[in-house]
DNA sequence: TTACATCAATACTCTAGGGTATGGTATCGG
DNA sequence: CCGATACCATACCCTAGAGTATTGATGTAA
């Protein structure tokens, strides 16, 4: 009744394309590559799989699947109040920066040329963005100013690996944190 | 004595490419699809690049020359408080959203598999943010604050791409201003 | 032990796209 | 008018990588 364990299952599969993509981009998840590494052939993928596409496709619903819940349990585990509970939210992303980022950029730059895709992803970062919104509106009473202060931490998030600027007056771990005070010491009126 | 302007130049290259990228993404900036839509074969093409890898250099090269001045000096054509003139810098990238930005995603997606390539995209990076933070520094006094306003900044102008969530609370341009507002009514501590 | 299902190897095809080699034509200085 | 240069067409080659077809081995169920 169990699932056989011989051979290569095809969560197996999804779970070394994963890691695959976070390591050496998109363009080193290719049939071959894969089949190389995990020491078997083509034939083997084309067992699990229909075609390329299909796997991309089950990478990213394995994506949605574990989701960013495992922060915000974490987050939520540790507790605190909102700003705390931020910091800590923030230390978790940049702490894994290049592992689990690589895969966020990918994932977009697929999404950009498919809308179907970026749907998907829409609604995943709509969950973050409730996330941290909800944190921030235990700060401000403004919903607008919560929606804003999210969007700008989510941004923060996303520029570490945009920009490519190096830091001048202080190191990245101050300069973060620095950035995260500013969010706070706002007031809460607007326009 | 002066130029030829039979035929296209590897100016016209360039441009051509630039554009392509910006509308299509960078797997349509390829020898045979640009050589079609400028009605020429690929001979032409390398009459005038070496490879596809010249054309690229090319590309960031002018994209280096051109650079962000055009933004600066109109901002500070239109002068006045730095407040103003920041959020007059955040119109007008805002307004060109889709067209020059993709070229920003496209080159910062080549220089991360090339330390070569993200040095100079840093070195352009840089000036930006010194720039802003130039700008920020006319309201609040502490340097470190300076820049992480300027660097949250930068990040807006990224996260606008990147973040795929739609807005609840607000429109999209209401949104910006929320942010724009949250960054400029903070006090001047820190730590 | 028969029969089916699972997983993978082998050996292909096909296409897109980069790159080369060479020859042709228009234009310009002398 | 004549060579030289600039620009481009034509016709190729080559490789990477997606995808298919067939066969084989091994486990599981009856």
């Amino acid at each position: 009744m169990d699932k056989l364990i011989r051979g290569l299952s095809r969560e197996n599969w999804i779970d070394f394309a994963l890691q695959k993509l976070s390591n050496e981009g998109i363009d080193k998840v290719n049939i071959a590559a894969l089949a190389r590494d995990l020491s078997v052939t083509k034939g083997s993928f084309y067992w699990h799989f229909k075609n390329r596409d299909d796997l991309l496709q089950s990478m990213l619903a394995r994506w949605e699947k574990i989701g960013s819940d495992v922060v915000f349990k974490e987050v939520d585990r540790i507790g605190g109040d909102a700003k705390r509970r931020l910091k800590h939210m923030s230390d978790i992303i940049f702490k894994r920066y290049g592992e689990q980022l690589k895969v966020e950029l990918a994932l977009r730059d697929w999404g950009r040329k498919d809308p179907k895709i970026w749907q998907k992803i829409a609604r995943e970062d709509e969950r973050r963005m409730d996330y941290m919104q909800r944190l921030f509106a235990e700060i401000y009473d403004d919903p607008k100013v919560a929606e804003a202060k999210a969007w700008l931490l989510f941004s923060l998030y996303v520029g570490e690996l945009i920009i490519a600027a190096p830091k001048k007056e202080q190191s990245r771990e101050d300069l973060l944190w620095a950035c995260l005070e500013s969010l706070f010491e706002a007031d809460t009126t607007n326009t």
